[in-house]
RNA sequence: GGAGGGGUGGCCGAGCGGUUGAUGGCGGCGGUCUUGAAAACCGCAGUCCGCCUCACGGCGGGCCGUGGGUUCGAAUCCCACCCCCUCCGCCA
């Protein structure tokens, strides 16, 4: 959520931010919404100012003057009535304020290349050649069914499609995954934190999933939960409204968590294989950090992000997103992509943002930064670290050999127990 | 699921419907004293919104689990909901 402070008396900015976006925004209401809003509350306050004077005059006179206090009475049963009616007016045009602000995206940092959308996005860096096949390497979707550790049927047969079942070694492969890197974050410093996959409508509210995502969410109507997209969400609001003390940033943390997406918007795309599915695991980086801070942070977090690519040996490559592609809650973006020889394409396996104080300001996380001073929003930041499907398809593809087994990435084999190649 | 108890400021804990943002204690911060520290003593300290000020700050309003209601006036009375604790039952 963007501060009503800074569209008050800097719109013309904030209207500039929303275009690089090519996002239309209801500026103009909003100004006037907030206008209203003021003078409304002003009335009220005065009123209520007033209320209070001489109620607590009326406590002292009531026996001593009875027909002063009558009169005073009368005209402060009015008073109170016409403070009632302020204040329902008021409540009405906070909603619809609220409502308009709360789908407000936030503003790109002015270090963010300008474009319209996807195309846009440059490519920063390739690490690693692609390797070169002495055969043609087939798709995960062949090898892991041919080798028994991905069984798409039964997946579908449970849950319907975008379902998927990993078994034996494919299991154990993602499960490798999430330990080793698991292990290497809280070794850079991220405390593990393992939350709760469903949250309450105001936590995805916090994170910004709500209200435009709607419809990517699952939802448990009866108990009014929602699934999560991200293990973002409900780290974001670990915080909730609490004031953080000034030595506890910067604060780090990993989280691994299954997460949800109905994937409506892309209905009918990438259906082979597992690169997009509604239900999978992602270990997540997160920080709070003074907002000072949070440019040098962004760039550690993308390192800690690539580190894991360099280590499992596959290429590759750092993309910048433009401003027309930023995501609804990020001010600056980085992702990070893996080549996956089999499909031919580089496959997103990490997305590393900066949201300044954006989620923060959302879900009311504050820090004092010395004592006895005013709290205020650190920033927050998140990165995959890495996304589990999409980085076991890279593996598997890169790592296949010609006779269809596939040989485990060597920082991988102290989580094998023992196993070197899936066969 | 059933029965009972409880939710007040960072923590503990008071609070006949009317100067109570809220007694007291602990903790925190600043000072006096001390070579230093402790102890003792003095003082300061919540948060949100609005207005005024270049600023330091000042003024007004809101906030005693949440939301309604009663009243001129509610932390204090009424209703609903949420959460926590204890016991019982049930499932692991």
């Amino acid at each position: 959520m963007l501060s009503i402070q800074l569209i008050r008396e800097h719109p013309d900015q904030v209207r500039a931010a929303m275009a690089l976006r090519h996002t239309e925004t209801p500026l103009e209401e909003i100004l006037a919404l907030d206008e209203e809003r003021r003078k409304l509350l002003h009335e009220a306050e005065d009123l209520r100012a007033r209320r209070n004077e001489v109620s607590r005059e009326l406590g002292r006179t009531r026996e001593a003057n009875p027909q002063a206090f009558e009169a005073l009475r009368a005209e402060m049963r009015q008073v109170g009535d016409r403070i009632r009616e302020l204040e329902s007016a008021v409540a009405q045009v906070e909603e619809r304020l609220e409502q308009l602000l709360l789908l407000l995206p936030n503003l790109p940092d002015p270090s963010v290349p300008e474009g319209a959308g996807e195309e846009d996005n440059s490519i920063l860096r390739t690490e690693g050649e692609p390797r070169s096949f002495a055969f043609t390497p087939l798709p995960h979707w062949e090898l892991g069914e041919r080798l028994g550790i991905i069984d798409f049927e039964r997946g579908v047969k449970l849950s319907g499609s975008r379902f998927y079942v990993l078994k034996g070694l494919g299991a154990r492969l993602q499960r490798a995954l999430i330990a080793w890197m698991l292990d290497f974050h809280t070794a850079r410093g991220y405390t593990e934190v393992y939350p709760p996959a469903l949250v309450k409508g105001e936590v995805m509210r916090g994170a910004g999933q709500l209200p435009k995502f709607f419809d990517n969410l699952y939802r448990d109507a009866e108990e009014d939960l929602f699934l999560i997209p991200t293990a973002e969400v409900p780290v974001t609001n670990l915080y909730r409204d609490e004031i953080l003390s000034p030595e506890a940033l910067p604060i780090y943390h990993v989280a691994c968590t299954p997460c949800f997406r109905r994937e409506k918007v892309s209905a009918g795309r990438d259906v082979r294989g597992i690169k997009r599915v509604h239900q999978f695991e992602k270990v997540e980086m997160y920080k709070f950090v003074a907002p000072e801070t949070s440019g040098a942070e962004l760039e550690r977090m993308l390192a800690d992000a690539e580190e894991l690519c360099r280590l499992l040996e596959v290429p590759h490559r750092v993309v910048q997103i433009c401003t027309g592609d930023l995501g609804f809650s990020a001010a600056k973006t980085y992702d990070l992509e893996l080549w996956a020889p089999g499909c031919g394409e580089w496959l997103e396996v990490s997305s590393v943002s900066n949201c300044a104080d954006f989620q923060a300001r959302r879900a009311n996380v504050r820090f004092r930064p010395e004592p006895n001073v005013r709290p205020q929003f650190p920033h927050t930041l998140n990165g995959s670290g890495l996304a589990l499907p999409r980085t076991m398809i890279a593996v598997l593809e890169h790592y296949q050999q010609e006779d269809g087994s596939v040989r485990i990435p060597p920082v991988l084999l102290p989580y094998m127990g023992g196993v070197g190649v899936i066969k």
